[in-house]
DNA sequence: CTGAAAGCGCTTACAG
DNA sequence: CTGAAAGCGCTTACAG
């Protein structure tokens, strides 16, 4: 592109050291700040020459020198899913308090090309890579062990692999449930997320230990997979809703398949909550604006962001690593939720 | 961190050249896919290497020579907004078509260290920028100036630079008050955007022109700012309600604030569409499933991303670029609107 | 068609 | 406290 060609006059640190009258290994060290002592006078006069001239050091150069860029990446599968907007902005965050630069890419518009994407990535612009939700394929995790960069699965565990971060997934899917029960719900239904999805089946696993415990045998076919969509949402809980004995609630794993649970509701003539319940997992913002208003679970998404990018950057990456955040997770009762109906439909 | 230490048994084009047992140089153009002859024999000998050696370039070095990243860079205010994950998806699939990666990032999580983040962006980290909705300051246009960072600023109009691509806001603010218009509303009201947003500016300006051009003076009272959140549009919304003579409709500026609109008409206990009628600029998926579904106003956004990635790579960054993407602009009539009520209120 | 050499802009032991 | 030199891994004119 035309741009390169105008950086050619860029200003260097031999500039610098030239106007500054020392030699660029004075400059190098006063623009890192290191703990060599160099004259205070001198320092000055490096200083005014940065400013005088514009200095401003070539990350290229210095990654090439150091072998490392000052970067974290992060892989996801879709801007458009707001549950990763929380987690990004916890790892923007952390990345920064440590000097580090957070570039976020998505598989949404490289489409069928993630590998070549992460390739890129892998290339030595980024010092380490957190890869969240996704589906990462062992061909993909192969691509950057080879390539050497470091990486962190975040919000996922992996198949083969101990390097991930994720949340209490399990406990949050009690905490909704329970709550049903103690509304004194009995006949639960649960909008599974999609069938690979890691969080789907902690969430899914949580809601099965949540009724056994009240004495409750979990039905296979009270369980609907969906995708983490309105769209999805909608056609699992439609499902659920026409089956011959009907739940009384829903547990719905993702607030995204809420939305459309709550229109399929509608749509079959029934009301939320006074003929059924739903609970979700994710207090997004959208959750209060929601007709009724959702009743929600709280994850610490930022934590999860934030812890996920301090143990990519300051643990061995050989090592295994598997950590679960255990920051509260928090019941928020909204409209939603109700005593189940008296009599039965 | 750790990480850099693993790389240091890194495999170079050294290797490589060792390996075929030929130069360098005869790698880095087979690595390049350079228009250079290269005999095919040779160059066979060579991929071969580079399989078994697992050999990958190296970006910074490459950087350095070349003085390009073959990255490029788009700053969002904030991940939450989904208006920007169309933008992104966009802007990604351009850059990956033209040999570039995109990488994000935000000014959510960077607080106000947003310069700072600038700043590391500019050190060499991307070939350009494309500065997205938020507001970038003088000094931060100056700091990427001195840098020599092209950048382009997207889906806003600067103050005093001439490079941006927008959408035409002005002319979907008139499909929809057109569209109020013809279904005989004469009192409609504008939820508008914030007050610093170049959006907002634009889209009032239509809402104002599609008044004067149905021969109705637009009254100040009728209008009232908010931010591009539910919360923002609840608040704007129960003003233009409360008012001694409330509208039959509100054009609102963004889906966000819609929301937020929607659960304010219902908290005073009147309806949508039958006793106002409510329509939003941006069609994203989460607007059919709101109660009601929400009337809106379709804009090109993922072209918006795409054709600033192609304006940013391939035009010269010290021309003025001032693009309207002209894509088709749609109504998507849900059920958020209909006619004004017969009897006054 | 291939090779040898210079050099991109830094950082960092090492020597003074 | 400061300087001179080597070298990180590439690409690219230039020469053969």
């Amino acid at each position: 592109m035309p741009a390169a060609t105008g950086r050619g006059g860029r200003v260097t640190i031999s500039d610098v050291a030239a106007r500054a009258g020392v030699d660029k290994a004075i400059v190098s060290r006063v623009v890192n700040d290191k703990a060599v002592s160099i004259r205070p006078e001198t320092r000055e006069r490096v200083l005014l020459a940065i400013r005088e001239l514009g200095y401003r050091r070539n990350m290229a150069a210095r990654s090439l020198r150091t072998a490392s860029t000052g970067a974290v990446g992060l892989f996801i599968p879709d801007f458009a899913n707001p549950v990763y907007a929380e987690i990004i902005t916890g790892a923007e965050t952390a990345a920064l308090a440590r000097g580090y630069v957070l570039m976020v890419g998505s598989s949404a518009g490289a489409g069928h090309r993630t590998k070549d994407y992460l390739e890129a990535l892998g290339e030595g612009r980024v010092d380490g890579l957190l890869l969240a939700g996704g589906p990462i394929s062992p061909a993909e995790q192969q691509t950057l062990d080879a390539q050497g960069v470091p990486w962190l699965l975040v919000n996922r565990r992996g198949r083969s692999t101990t390097r991930h971060v994720v949340l209490d997934d399990d406990r949050a899917a009690q905490v909704a449930v329970g709550h049903l029960l103690d509304l004194g719900h009995r006949r639960i239904a649960h909008v599974a997320g999609p069938a690979g999805a890691d969080t789907a089946r902690r969430r899914r696993e949580g809601y099965r230990k949540a009724l056994r415990a009240a004495g409750i045998e979990p039905e296979a076919s009270l369980v609907a997979a969906a995708d983490y969509t309105p769209a999805g949402g909608f056609e699992a809980a439609s499902a659920l809703l026409a089956s011959g004995r009907p739940p009384t609630a829903l547990f719905v794993a993702n607030v995204a398949s809420a939305i459309g649970v709550l229109t399929a509701v509608r749509e079959r003539g029934l009301s939320v909550p006074d003929d059924i319940s739903v609970v979700a997992v994710h207090d997004l913002p959208l959750a209060e604006h929601l007709v009724p208003a959702l009743t929600t679970v709280r994850m610490p998404l930022r934590s999860l962001g934030a812890r996920a990018t301090e143990l990519l950057l300051e643990t061995d990456p050989r090592r295994p690593v598997a950590e679960v955040v255990r920051d509260p997770i928090d019941l928020v009762i909204r409209r939603s939720t109700a005593r189940p109906p008296r009599r039965r439909r």
